[in-house]
RNA sequence: GGGCCCGUAGCCUAGCCAGGACAAGGCGCCGGCCUUCGGAGCCGGAGAUCCCGGGUUCAAAUCCCGGCGGGCCCGCCA
């Protein structure tokens, strides 16, 4: 099934550097000291000017276990070895063995790869297939999905694609927290309204989102209310003052509140003035928790209409998920009851502020931190399990959770993607794992962590009903590309414009979310977002139409593309073909390395290079009008070649790629 | 009080983990290129104390220490 060959083809530049790095090993290994070839392999770079060679080594950190001069050594290595594959000169310069490569032979094996792998060109399988489980977005069912949320759905999804097309097998996972405090408020609004007060015409996720704030400002409302009557009685002035402040503050929140959904706001208003609401939601906790037939009923009803709404906006992203998980299911299914049975057993089992609890301090090493990944400086404190009234805590639940996610899927690896915020709780998490002897599950569960997304001159909160949704940004996203693109196309069809608007709307927003390294906050920002030039999704858009235009024409013109008759030595009268076939040599190996690193920010600086290098040659280097034919040839593979790579960068990025615009 | 992340031209970002040869792109600014394959483009130019100060090293944007500025976390919340 493998062929001898299938490593060169699958990745050709990753092939040549091996091959150069097999030669240098060989010699050294006969004339010096043994040297790993991995080590060899790590110091291979790319030199930073083109004077320099096409690939290099720097021999200073070679120096030393040698025992020899790395400048002599350099001159040595350069004038002993004459001749390695794809090679064509080896320069010696200060320290450094400079390779140059052979353009000819290194554009006949990457068009032959592209030749026989044709649109799955790019993607290196791994050897082993791992199960992989990302769990990503689980945003709270309480209010519609903001821009942060877009940076959670977009990372995962985006980690989900480069993972499955590096071969592995992949499972998309939404956590839906329906037991907590803020799910049991909007519970409570919900079922103090009469049926005929439900959502008819309003997106389902928005209404959740109006219902959730009311109901929460109004309860804080008389809460305070009833704090400002008792600080009256004991004539404590100072609070008094305080408290009325934050009324004041409320009391805006709610206007503005109201101006949104009066019927609603007037409703609520009435119906839990007189009650005991801190009284009242602290029993729906409980029989949330407890599973109570009737409230459990209610719960999945008034989840789910928040989850509609939520499906809707991520289908328009392109993110769908495999699996829907509910950490009622966890709870009710007593799931949490045997892990905490088996934290009662385990060794690390203490008492903490009077409470059930793990002692992960004693737990804490640099040996330990290293192979879980946490920072070695962060102080952990004892996981408290169960609070005093018996009812379990998030991480607990979580605890739970991470290990059906596990089992369930049998999976090697869980990738949970959330804000770093949160690196405290995933670090106990880890390590309460591993403290209840699940040491293969800790060692791989994985943080992927980013920064928040913020919006300028806002600061947004759910609880008062002050967002951004993610639909308003999509929706206005498809404003501002209609306006765009209607300028520019030369697309006819309606239905042709409307495709091409909403890729390049949804394509923006995709691309913003994923350029930025997850670990560097995002200051939201619509010109750069919906930038139309270069550096921008439809930058690269286009570029791939122009690519697309061009083989259609040639096509017209000459059928299909010849494969057989290109002329190779032709790579080296144009410095820009040459370094075109380069970046093409190297897209293997970069989206491998995107998939591993999970770093998706390296493909899009990748192919936005490619993108500047194919537009700069293109301006000066006639494809169809090229009369000879062996040229003409070579310059359509090359155009064939970036139209793939272009197409499989943006299909993993998850943004659509049109041949027209 | 302790901890984590970030700090690169007016603005946005890459490079930092695994130190190497004049710090790489984009936006904006200035000047050019439409009778040739899609100008959402191309070519050229100006613009940087790599937050500051020490240290390690033949070599520091990159590693270590100490500051400064911004964000976040230290709950019987989720």
């Amino acid at each position: 099934m493998v062929s001898e060959n299938s490593k060169e083809i699958l990745d050709p530049y990753g092939h040549i550097i091996n091959t150069i790095v097999e030669k240098i090993h060989e010699y050294l290994e006969k004339n010096y000291n043994v040297v790993g070839k991995e080590f060899l392999r790590s110091l291979v770079e790319e030199p930073s000017v083109e004077a320099y060679g096409d690939l290099s080594l720097p021999l200073f950190r070679l120096a030393r276990p040698l025992k020899a001069n790395p400048v002599k050594l350099a001159e040595e290595i350069a004038n002993r070895i004459d001749s390695i594959p794809y090679v064509k000169d080896i320069k010696n310069v200060s320290g450094y063995v400079n390779f140059f490569l052979d353009y000819p032979g290194l554009t006949k094996l990457t068009l032959d790869s592209v030749r026989s792998l044709g649109e799955k060109y790019g993607y290196l399988p791994v050897d082993k297939p791992l199960r992989i489980v990302v769990e990503h977005t689980s945003a709270n069912p309480i209010h519609p999905l903001h821009i942060g949320h877009a940076r959670n759905a977009v990372l995962g999804d985006t980690l989900y694609r480069l993972l499955s097309k590096r071969g592995h097998i992949v499972q998309r996972r939404f956590y839906v927290n329906d037991l907590g405090r803020q799910v049991a408020i909007m519970l409570y609004g919900y079922l103090n309204l009469p049926e005929t007060m439900r959502p008819i015409d309003v997106k389902p996720d928005h209404w959740i989102g109006i219902l959730y704030a009311i109901t929460h400002t109004l309860i804080e409302i008389y809460e305070l209310k009833k704090k400002i009557s008792e600080a009256i009685n004991r004539g404590d002035n100072e609070l008094y003052r305080e408290l009325i402040r934050e009324l004041d503050r409320l009391v805006a929140s709610a206007n503005e509140l109201r101006e949104k959904n009066r019927e609603l706001f007037d409703y609520l208003a009435n119906k839990l003035k007189e009650k005991d609401n801190e009284k009242e939601i602290q029993d729906l906790m409980k029989k949330m928790e407890a599973g109570d037939q009737e409230v459990k009923e209610k719960l999945r009803e008034v989840v789910e209409i928040c989850l509609q709404g939520f499906k809707e906006t991520l289908r328009e992203l392109e993110i769908d998920f495999d699996k829907w998980d509910y950490e009622s299911h966890i709870v009710w299914s007593s799931l949490v009851k045997k892990i905490l049975e088996e934290a009662r057993k385990s060794p690390y089992f203490t008492i903490h502020k009077g409470a059930p609890a793990l002692d992960l301090p004693r737990l804490a090493s640099k040996e330990l931190y290293r192979r879980l990944g946490i920072t070695l400086s962060l102080e952990i404190p004892p996981l408290i399990l169960q609070r005093s009234d018996g009812t379990t805590l998030y991480t607990t639940k979580d605890l739970a959770y991470t290990l059906y996610k596990f089992r369930d899927f049998q999976a090697d690896k869980v990738i949970n993607v959330i804000g770093a915020e949160q690196k405290l709780p995933q670090a106990q998490l880890k390590l309460a794992l591993y403290a209840l002897g699940y040491k293969r599950e800790a060692e791989n569960l994985i943080h992927y962590s980013y920064e928040m997304v913020n919006i300028p001159g806002m600061k947004m909160s759910g609880r008062l009903g002050k967002y951004i949704t993610l639909d308003e940004i999509i929706e206005e996203a498809k404003l501002r590309a209609e306006k765009e693109v209607l300028k520019r196309t030369t697309l006819e069809t309606e239905e042709e414009k409307k495709q091409v608007i909403e890729a390049v709307a949804v394509g923006a927003i995709r691309y913003t979310l994923v350029s930025t390294a997850a670990n560097k906050p995002i200051t939201f920002n619509w010109e750069q977002a919906l930038s139309f030039e270069t550096n921008a999704a439809p930058y690269i858009q286009y570029t791939h139409a122009r690519a697309s235009s061009i083989l259609r024409k040639y096509e017209e013109k000459y059928g299909s593309i010849q494969w057989d008759n290109i002329d190779y030595n032709a790579i080296l009268e144009n410095k820009k073909r040459a370094k075109l076939i380069k970046l093409i040599a190297k897209y293997p190996s970069i989206q491998a390395k995107a998939a591993d690193d999970l770093k998706p920010e390296i493909l899009v600086d990748y192919i936005n290079k490619l993108a500047d290098t194919f537009n700069s040659w293109y301006q000066e280097d006639p494809v169809i009008h090229e009369p000879n034919p062996g040229k003409r040839n070579l310059k359509t593979t090359i155009t064939y070649a970036v139209k793939i790579v272009l197409a499989n960068t943006l299909e993993t990025l998850g943004i659509k790629a049109p041949p027209r615009m």
